[in-house]
DNA sequence: CCTCAAGTTAAATGTGGCCTCAACTTAGCT
DNA sequence: AGCTAAGTTGAGGCCACATTTAACTTGAGG
């Protein structure tokens, strides 16, 4: 790649970053090349499509996350490790707009998640009858929350997250009414978001 | 008014009422017009704007969610209305996109459970920390969840519902990070969804 | 310095939705 | 039957955004 190329790459995934995390995901591709002082060809040039580029902007995301998760694997609490898996994922929705968007969509961001949840659930804490794809619920939900509140009221999602986790303890425990999603339906779920 | 319009105003409103129903608020109005057999200039001719559909559409709702109120504050047991009151808005939502829309932006469907709440506190089952703001947290996330599941795991929301009701009792109450959004910030809040 | 593949540009094209308006039609009164 | 206010129509203007394209520019190897 030629350097001038390079140049105006990294000219767009600024620009791309600082809109998606003030405006969400939709922000018009023009204004994003504008922000970047380059024309929507070169855009195109770049990143063929939209997803290319949210892709690009966010692909540290997932080694963040890994991070997030390993930190959680090596609490001495294993329920203190949860919670800091969901407060730390649910950090970088309220920090980012756009991440907000991609996170209800992705999957990416539970999946990690697998082995906490066993450990809490083996240590007592965490309710025994809750499943990956409830982990879901706490996305979407948060993300809900975040979306709504980040101009008027920041931070009330720590709020709805700590009513959230307050009902996923052992301690609270009361029958549900349906079966969890399969794997498969919290995938597709996440898919049709938008 | 005519016959003629009145009738065309009828047909308007029952394709909306699907239309809205299956795919929510952001159906294009000529899609409307169309189904009703009618042209886009006889649908503004009756509703001047967008939301005076939506209103005519769902001004019925408000005496529903009235209604399953009053049901709520005469059970039996106070946390049973409580959980009836939310379970029942809740599946006005799920029952209908466009409902899913607008309770999310709306307002309207929380405010009737001021003393729904305050019984339910009272009698000892739902946590004294809890406010009226705080249900919009329940709002918004049934309402994502309603809106990522409806075609692939309906139903799914009443497992979101029932974690989050556990979170909701006395019994389950831990410290809450952040005081409570005020109604204002919550009326703010919902009238910025989107 | 020349060359040309690589890169940039902005205008053009396409799409989809909102909303208006001037020309036409009709209900309903007398 | 005739009049007219009320109502209907759909094309047309507008805008926002996506995407393509043909003409122009430039980095960098020889």
């Amino acid at each position: 790649m030629r350097k001038d190329a390079a140049h105006n790459r990294e000219r767009l995934l600024e620009a791309a970053r600082r809109l998606f995390a003030d405006r969400g995901l939709d922000v018009p591709l023009e204004e994003i090349a504008r922000t970047a002082g380059v024309s929507i060809g070169t855009l195109y040039n770049r990143f063929a499509t939209r997803e290319g580029l949210v892709e690009a902007v966010f692909e540290d995301r997932a080694a963040t996350v890994a991070a997030i998760a390993e930190q959680a694997l090596v609490a001495d609490d294993p329920w203190e490790g949860f919670v800091a898996f969901l407060t730390g994922v649910c950090e970088l929705q309220a920090a980012d707009l756009g991440y907000n968007d991609l996170a209800a969509r992705d999957g990416k961001g539970i999946e990690p998640m697998l082995r906490i949840i066993d450990r809490a659930r083996k240590s007592g804490a965490l309710r025994g009858d809750v499943t990956l794809a409830d982990m879901t619920f706490v996305i979407w939900g948060v993300a809900a929350t975040v979306r709504a509140t980040y101009r008027t009221a920041p931070g009330a999602w720590r709020r709805h997250l700590a009513l959230t986790l307050d009902g996923l303890r052992a301690t609270a425990a009361h029958e549900l009414p349906v079966p969890p999603m399969s794997i498969s339906q919290a995938r597709a779920a996440m898919n049709e978001c938008r």
